[in-house]
DNA sequence: TATTATACGGAGGGTCCCTCCGTTTAGCAA
DNA sequence: TTGCTAAACGGAGGGACCCTCCGTATAATA
């Protein structure tokens, strides 16, 4: 692959991320490419339908996510890094109401897809949450599956300010620390 | 209104819903109008947007289910109206699957409708699960919301074949039956 | 430096939603 | 029945969008 190749493809994911935040799921392809100062041609090359971009940001969104999962494990003691991967997880997971619409269109055609991403993020959870488990910070008789499947829902509903989430999100830190 | 008009209108809707049937939540007014006989600039003037068609066609699709509980109650003996009503009921839900995006588009711009539309059916599911409920012949400790909850997200689910939910269906009207 | 495989750009084809306006017609009064 | 008019109809076409095609430019290599 050459170079300017790759500096396009990263550039044309950027892009396509922040046009996306900006003008909601139905954003154009000709303003994804616009952002990323290239012809429709060349996004067209790199993602050869619409769908792939979708699939393509929110690709990056789940390495992200993992990324932070690790990080926390690596940097931060078991409690504040459940702390620290639960926000990123609101915030990832808020940012998926801006195109729910594509992103649920990619699933419907292309199954493995979510199930993949799935696991990737049930695993970063479970990483998280375990190591806290063994180190007794966190109650043992839930999971992390059990966990995203109560953050998860709530982060997808359309009227829920940021804030509320994260008012919440305590509630549910509190919930989940093992009482001393 | 003029009586050409009528006509035209409730054709209009009945072949919207024929073409979202058989072309899914996508399909193009230039679709429906010609279904309809008619031209699109006729299409147009009953319904200015592509998502009063979809309105249109939910809210005679909810008409029918809340006929067919009158219908139900009128006619039929407690149990075999609780029976027949949600055959229609899941029937109902099932349809909703080929234009689920269309419909939260549509709630999503105008939520009152979604209110509205939930409130005629839960009142027509309380209507026949209240009447079976006065007469001893099903469990009093569920609402009818709460067999809406249960059955309604069950229809939505894509990978549910009719027969499966049939199976289904049965088997929760056994345990909507009050044990004699 | 010359060559060539690869990537780029953007005009344009096809489709879709919606508008506009000239034509037709239903309903009514004489 | 006939004439009138307000209302309804039809469909060409404007604008937006997805995607294709191909001539041009450029990175990598010898």
């Amino acid at each position: 692959m050459r170079a300017d190749a790759r500096r396009n493809n990263e550039r044309l994911v950027a892009a396509a991320r922040e046009v996306f935040a900006r003008e909601g799921g139905g954003a154009s392809m000709d303003a994804i490419a616009r952002q990323a100062g290239v012809g429709v041609g060349t996004l067209y090359r790199h993602f050869p339908t619409r769908m792939d971009v979708v699939q393509a940001v929110y690709c990056t969104d789940v390495d992200t996510l993992v990324h932070t999962a690790e990080e926390a494990v690596a940097d931060l003691e078991p409690w504040p890094a459940v702390v620290a991967f639960l926000e990123a997880f609101v915030r990832y997971a808020q940012g998926k109401r801006t195109f729910l619409n594509e992103l649920r269109e990619a699933f419907d055609k292309n199954p493995e897809l979510r199930l993949d991403m799935l696991e990737r993020v049930e695993g970063s959870m479970q990483l998280v949450i375990g190591r806290a488990q063994g180190a007794g910070v966190v109650r043992t008789d839930v999971s992390g599956q059990d966990v995203m499947q109560l953050v998860g829902p709530m982060c997808t509903n359309a009227t829920l300010s940021e804030e509320q989430s994260m008012r919440l999100l305590n509630m549910i830190l509190d919930g989940l620390r093992k009482p001393s």
